[in-house]
RNA sequence: CGGGGUGUAGCUCAGCUUGGUAGAGCGCUUGGUUCGGGACCAAGAGGUCGUAGGUUCAAAUCCUGUCACCCCGACCA
């Protein structure tokens, strides 16, 4: 007791400035009294996992996050929801800053609507639908969009009203073909999604931007590094969208960028859709005739560039689509991929797949493996990737089958090509927007804008009325956020052998305090401290378990509150308490007189959060 | 959906090839010694061997079906 007045008198009145905790605007989490180790639920364990391949779902399961119920579905233990509840509100103070209304709809939803907005039939297996008692069809909502517009379509009629953002923060289900890396793919997920509405194109393009600085602002606030990339808009349609990227090693994404003098970002895109300028090369001189000859069984380009001696860029890979169900064969390089998303974007089609084996030979007249432009049936449209213009000597399918043709030079013998861009970028490549190469990263994707314009208003007769009386489909856009993603997406980046790193905004706590030892002593000194942060406004984890030192700073490491604090007897003989940093070496560890301790543990906690509010105007500027 | 793999104690796994009625480590309980980076000793509790069927005197073990889960691929807000 002697100890806490004295905090309480060298202390009156720590008051936070706006945006820590204390003061921060809008919702936070609940107050929750310091949470005492002896009643948690944190159970951690040390033997990895044999299941979890990457960091996040390992430190995930280590430090007592989650646990499997099944396949791509997990409980979200005490810690972990702490962590989403933050991100959640660091999502919702930002979003209501920038004028979007939050709302909360049904996770399952009925099948008419998804058969207005036609998804019913588009969707797939990935929609998990369900029969109610009276054999009526639903779906568990995998997105919002149908719920959303309908709502908007009743009760917003005029021009007057618009526009409007609406947004949830809600557990979706999408029943993946693979769920995978625990809660990073998971069939059920916590996201946030939002939709806006406009009268004009303008105005919705504006909001885009709007909800493009916001996650910027949202990322930056996670302490997260990240990078806006342009991207593809997939089934959900539309035709702007970026995607935000955590850049992580462990990303299921590739993106390419490029950099300025200054290193800074100048350009950024996914590489299924990252533009590649045409070569800048003269053209080759054709040195030979071309000629069929024999290369039995050798179907990849591996196999024929090996057997016949050339490098595998020497061999020309023909591709054949099913585009808007005519056949096209697409050719590129034979060490590129023809990448399905360009070559949809360039012929302007609505379907592309790939064509069967079978397919393949009723429309090329070629043998499996072995098509090519040369020879083949008369008719056949062929694209080329820009990047093949003016190559010589080159090795292409024979047609026949266990034949290729050689010394084959573009122009000379295979003309009538359509040109575009059509490989999926690689890092060296040259951007055409800013005319250097391509650097290539790997990233997370936890955010995602898109311009939908009114593909959803037009399907579902969404309209209101102008000021010209005029009724007219709204312009729409839609902002996800993956909530649950974004956590694991900030262990991906933030850890080490120990365990997690938490940035300091999304930490379950801000601080972890060990009491090294049980004797009163060490417990009232420890508990008075507790009581001196609390009151701070500072969220403490409180060991006060009956455990060995050892054990104890080791489930601190896993669990990774930012801040670390340990009271034990042989610093209390020296008059210190610890104070260390979670992504400081242990020899880092200050030595701060008991007095002291607590203004210690405030300024540094402070200064972690403030490094991520400046980062945030930042970002956003 | 194609290929591969695994289901045995709360967790990580051994046992299976060659059938004879189930083990280790971690964790848990109790007692003791320890106590500043995952301690030690002793005594315990805990398993329809995923599930259904078959073969057999006898099945964790062999056979068949089935379910679940994992990995690679295809696919994907």
């Amino acid at each position: 007791m002697f100890c806490f007045c004295f905090f309480f008198l060298i202390l009156p009145s720590w008051s936070f400035p706006p945006g820590c905790p204390a003061a921060s605007r809008g919702p936070r989490m609940c107050h929750t009294p310091p949470m005492r180790y002896t009643q948690a639920l944190i159970p951690t364990v040390k033997e990895t996992p044999a299941d979890a391949v990457v960091v996040s779902h390992r430190l995930m399961l280590r430090a007592g996050m989650i646990r499997k119920l099944a396949a791509g579905i997990y409980t979200y233990l005490p810690v972990a929801n702490r962590v989403f509840t933050k991100v959640a509100n660091i999502v919702r103070e930002e979003m209501n800053r920038a004028g979007a209304q939050e709302l909360l709809m049904p996770a399952v939803q009925p099948a008419e609507l998804w058969q207005e907005s036609g998804r019913w039939d588009q969707y797939g297996p990935e929609l998990l639908r369900l029969k109610d008692r009276k054999g009526g069809d639903f779906v568990i909502g995998p997105t919002h969009e149908e719920v959303v517009t309908a709502l908007v379509r009743d009760e917003v009629k005029s021009y007057r009203q618009l526009p409007i953002n609406l947004y949830q923060i809600q557990t979706k289900f999408r029943d993946e073909v693979r769920p995978r890396f625990g809660i990073m793919r998971g069939r059920e997920f916590i996201m946030k999604d939002a939709y806006s509405f406009h009268a004009t194109e303008e105005d919705a393009h504006r909001e885009y931007d709007n909800m493009y600085r916001t996650y910027a602002r949202i990322f930056a606030r996670c302490g997260l590094v990240f990078r806006a990339v342009e991207a593809d808009t997939g089934s959900i349609g539309g035709n702007r969208s970026h995607e935000f990227q955590v850049l992580a090693d462990s990303g299921e994404d590739a993106i390419v960028y490029t950099v300025d003098a200054n290193n800074k970002p100048t350009y950024a895109a996914n590489v299924e859709l990252a533009p590649v300028a045409p070569p800048v090369r003269a053209a080759e001189a054709p040195t030979m005739k071309t000629e069929k000859v024999p290369t039995p069984g050798k179907r990849t380009i591996e196999e024929v560039a090996g057997f016949l001696g050339v490098a595998p860029d020497r061999v020309m890979k023909a591709v054949l689509f099913l585009v808007d169900g005519k056949p096209v064969m697409a050719l590129c390089r034979g060490d590129r991929d023809v990448n399905e998303i360009k070559l949809k974007k360039a012929l302007g089609a609505e379907l592309v797949r790939m064509l069967t084996d079978d397919e393949v030979t009723i429309h090329t007249g070629a043998a499996v493996g072995f098509a090519g432009p040369l020879g083949c049936k008369p008719g056949l449209r062929v694209v080329a990737d820009h990047g093949l213009q003016g190559l010589a000597g080159l090795v292409c399918g024979g047609i026949d089958k266990d034949t290729h043709w050689v010394q084959v030079a573009v122009g000379r013998d295979v003309s009538n090509l359509e040109w575009a861009d059509l490989t999926t970028a690689r890092q060296g490549d040259l951007c055409p927007r800013t005319n250097v190469g391509y650097l290539a990263a790997r990233g997370i994707e936890v955010g995602h804008v898109f311009f939908l314009g009114t593909k959803y208003s037009k399907a579902m007769k969404a309209v209101f009325q102008g000021e010209d009386k005029v009724e007219r489909p709204y312009v729409m856009g839609c902002y996800g956020i993956g909530v649950t993603r974004t956590a694991a997406a900030a262990i991906e980046q933030n850890h080490d052998d120990d365990g997690i790193r938490w940035p300091a905004p999304i930490a379950p706590w801000h601080v972890s305090l060990v009491a090294l030892g049980t004797e009163p002593e060490t417990m009232s000194v420890a508990t008075a401290l507790v009581e001196q942060l609390e009151a701070a406004g500072l969220e403490v984890l409180f060991d006060d378990r009956d455990e060995r030192p050892g054990v104890k700073f080791k489930d601190h490491d896993l669990i990774g509150n930012p801040v670390r604090v340990a009271v034990g007897g042989k610093g209390l003989k020296e008059g210190v308490i610890e104070v260390k940093l979670r992504t400081e070496p242990k020899e880092g560890t200050r030595k701060v007189p008991v007095a002291e301790a607590a203004k210690t543990v405030i300024e540094l906690t402070r200064g972690l959060l403030e490094a991520a509010r400046k980062a945030a105007d930042a970002a956003s500027a």
